[in-house]
DNA sequence: TTTTTTTGTCATAAAACTGTAACAAAATCC
DNA sequence: GGATTTTGTTACAGTTTTATGACAAAAAAA
């Protein structure tokens, strides 16, 4: 898993110690964890940072997760974070609340870290797809396989299918050399006959692509005199 | 809840009480309710039939509800399909284990049906936006599936049902690509024989019918060449 | 039934993508 | 430097994929 840019999850709870041990689990799975202690700043965080998922307790001082949950659903802007409820209560009456009221989960105290984790990696997957089928960065370039987009320091680049692959494949081990027989191999499969200086061709509309809108082009595609392409600025190669 | 054709659900468990006891209740609900009494017919009747949500009893005869998961999420074609896990069993690992294989929830017995449909219903939320919400937005376009209505800019658009269909389909998932034999099996049916470009005469009237009315037209429906159609602009995306 | 709308298919035009050759430029070797 | 090898660049033709309009069949409405 290659993003750089970390998941937000806000966490609620008044209760310190399971804040910081959900803080400490979270954190160690390397997802940017923001946590208030009480329903209030749970609602001004939310508005603030836009958590791509948020973590509810019940009971909470001023506002309940409850009622915090019922007014991030009635803004459009907070419709569709993901919310998970924490609660200590076991009766079913409380369960199905909690799901009617809009959130994804409800997570039942006492809970194991990893039961948590599993939750909302699988609340992750559903809802952000962008998020799970996450993408592949390499300085300022980024990739999504799932819808085929690429984005050069935020800008959409247009690559014709042949071209997206090659990139991709490049993506997927920065600074490796590829050899044009691996790449030949590799994106138009095994045992086709093409000329190798095809390659170069392709690489050329590549690095062309990347040069609109970009006037201070960094070559992000290292020429290996050869043995083929890698991913990697032509000055500094190797580390 | 509204829909053209009923939301179809497969529930396997080897267990008739339990089995009859679920479907009785998803059937109020207005569910279409497809059974199966053990892993294997499962798996194949999810081939077969493309539910819109399983569920899955843990212990089943011939092959296990984890197993099940595990074949339907190793299989494109089925990769998307929200799964539940039905359990006999409390203990954590079991409970986690449901979920890192995929599953989307993980429901431990006994339950109450009204719990069960409490968390189906946060699924469906999630998995197919139309079914619970009043109405889809992307960009300047909104389509409201329980009357068929589609504006864009304010304006009402005319779309026929299979435009309309299609139109959904794209909306559930701004941005993802959806290739022309995942359109025709969700809009047509599975397993129908009408030609693939058909469907582009089809975006073709799409397009058409939201220019009307629209002269700084900004195609919303992205070609993606050799893989299909999806909702975006060519140029500016938001991932 | 008649009329209108919707739908599927075809033929053809248009567009996008790909592979190659030819030559220029750069790097390497002698 | 000069020869040789490797890569860069461009143009172009061939191929594949989509777009589009026309038309008839099918379905729905009147």
């Amino acid at each position: 898993m290659n993003s750089l840019s970390k998941i937000k999850i806000l966490i609620a709870d008044d209760e310190p110690n399971q804040l910081e041990l959900i803080r400490f689990n979270l954190t160690k799975e390397n997802f940017e964890v923001i946590s208030a202690s009480d329903g209030e700043e749970a609602l001004c965080l939310s508005e603030e940072i836009f958590p791509d998922l948020i973590i509810l307790d019940w009971m909470m001082p001023k506002m309940s997760g409850i009622d915090v949950c019922r007014k991030l659903r009635s803004k459009s802007i907070s419709r569709d974070i993901p919310i998970i409820i924490l609660s200590a209560r076991g009766e079913e009456g409380d369960r199905t609340l909690g799901l009617e009221i809009g959130a994804d989960d409800y997570v039942t105290k006492p809970f194991s870290p990893m039961e948590l984790l599993a939750r909302i990696k699988a609340i992750l997957r559903r809802s952000r797809p962008s998020l799970a089928n996450d993408y592949m960065e390499f300085e300022n370039l980024r990739i999504y396989p799932s819808t085929q987009i690429v984005k050069y320091n935020g800008e959409k680049i247009d690559l014709g299918p042949k071209e997206f692959k090659i990139l991709s494949l490049l993506m997927e081990r920065p600074e490796q050399i590829f050899s044009r027989t691996q790449i030949l191999d590799k994106v138009w499969g095994h045992g086709i006959d093409i000329e190798q200086r095809t390659i170069d061709v392709h690489i050329r509309r590549i690095r062309k692509a990347l040069m609109i809108n970009s006037n201070e082009f960094k070559n992000i595609i290292r020429t290996v005199r050869g043995s083929g392409y890698a991913l990697g600025t032509n000055k500094f190669g190797f580390h």
